[in-house]
DNA sequence: GCAAAAGTGTTAATCTTACACCCATGC
DNA sequence: GCATGGGTGTAAGATTAACACTTTTGC
């Protein structure tokens, strides 16, 4: 067997390799209008002057991946218990003019009603992710990567519900599944499979100041709450 | 708006973020004996002596991060046209004792039939997933992860022919899914679904030398074969 | 009273599961 | 001829998809 070698000994004799850059970017998702928004910013660097990025950073030495991502969007949103998740990570030779950086996506899903950032603040903005045509960077790529994974996510964990306020209709759900997966459901079947799944919870309340019949208002289980760090496996998929 | 910097000068004002290093780590699976294994390597670093730890290496600052882990598989096991998967980037700050170190994970599914690597060489070794109980770093994280998600993946895609050889009976790829799954599988729904997805093509050949009654051959349709880069994704799914 | 969306059930089609007997080969 | 696994079909149950009318509210 090879002589072993201490950690110490092994980090002096890899110096050569601490010099890839590593960030972290942020797909952040709202929802607004009956269409899924995804936030922006006015790109700093001249190579791309004019576009929109996504909302990144580079990774403290100090810090965890995970952490990163959520210090990004505390900065960003001023909130706390984000839904986050890891998506994948672009490590092409040349995805950054500055040099070498590989980044790790992530995204996560905001209430808009409940945030102070609303539709703008200084260079941040919304935008509907169907309208999306390019971006700075790899961005686009990433962004899709993102909005694929949220679709196949969204058909098997209670998370969409960390894009709406706490209060719910059945319809404004059904709306929200529609902008996501971008097909259109069928009113009764819907209501039907979101109902037999169990996640909800019936207010006993009703909408107010609607120009027609008001519908029921839900809550979601609170058990089934995926704020904040780490999401965990159920069993249940919602079949579009 | 801010004033626009050259991406040269934002490299220089963030030379002190360059001290994280990136590296590669993967889950390589095979199947033998039916089994599902995984090639690990005795632990060469002091503060794991004795333990196992999956192979990995630093990531080049030459090379994307797809490409290094093409590299950890090409030097040790001499293999091409691996099939390779991306999992999850892993970056808790304590994860390495040399330092910073995030890692991304990638799971390998090889065919241990074409390989010279047989069952030793040097330090590696072939482990049954289901024995493995602690490795070096975080790398039991890593490998359920990663085995989680070729569970998942197993289902949809025609991924698990990299793990026979060319030419194989249907007993032998129902062996295989349950080793991977851990589950068993009625024979007669297995075969149905199977033949229904129309991955396969029948050889018009037998088994050879079986102590039995021998069972049709089949070959994977060569158009559905992801050897290699980048994976695609279609609509199939195989429930188990 | 009319526009707009809420609420609600049934049927047909599809998919999934459970299950048992005869067949071909090596020894 | 016997042990071993190969090969095959059907029926019941569960799930999914398609589809229309009545109700409640604001104006």
């Amino acid at each position: 067997m090879a002589k072993l070698k201490s950690a110490a000994l092994e980090k002096s004799s890899h110096l050569e390799y601490f010099n890839i850059a590593v960030s972290v970017d942020c797909v952040i998702f709202a929802y607004a209008e009956k269409a899924l928004k995804v936030l922006l910013i006015q790109s700093d660097l001249e190579e791309f002057a004019g576009m929109y990025s996504l909302l990144g950073d580079l990774v403290r030495p100090d810090e965890d991946l995970d952490e990163a991502s959520y210090r990004v969007l505390r900065e960003r949103t001023d909130l706390h218990d984000v839904y986050l998740e890891q998506v994948h990570t672009f490590g092409n030779l040349n995805r950054h003019p500055s040099g070498r950086v590989i980044t790790t996506a992530y995204y996560s899903l905001i209430n808009l009603k409940n945030n102070k950032l609303q539709l703008t603040h200084n260079e941040l903005s919304w935008h509907d992710v169907n309208k999306v045509r390019k971006l700075a960077f790899d961005h686009k790529q990433i962004l899709d990567t993102c909005l694929q994974r949220l679709r196949e996510k969204v058909l098997e964990q209670p998370i969409v519900f960390n894009l709406l306020p706490e209060k719910f209709s059945l319809r404004e759900l059904q709306d929200l599944y529609e902008a996501i997966l971008g097909v259109e459901l069928d009113r009764r079947n819907f209501r039907k499979r979101i109902i037999l799944k169990d996640w909800l919870i019936d207010l006993n309340e009703m909408e107010v100041d609607v120009p027609h019949r008001p519908g029921k208002l839900y809550k979601l289980r609170p058990s089934l709450k995926r704020n904040g760090k780490l999401s965990v496996k159920s069993e249940q998929k919602l079949t579009a």
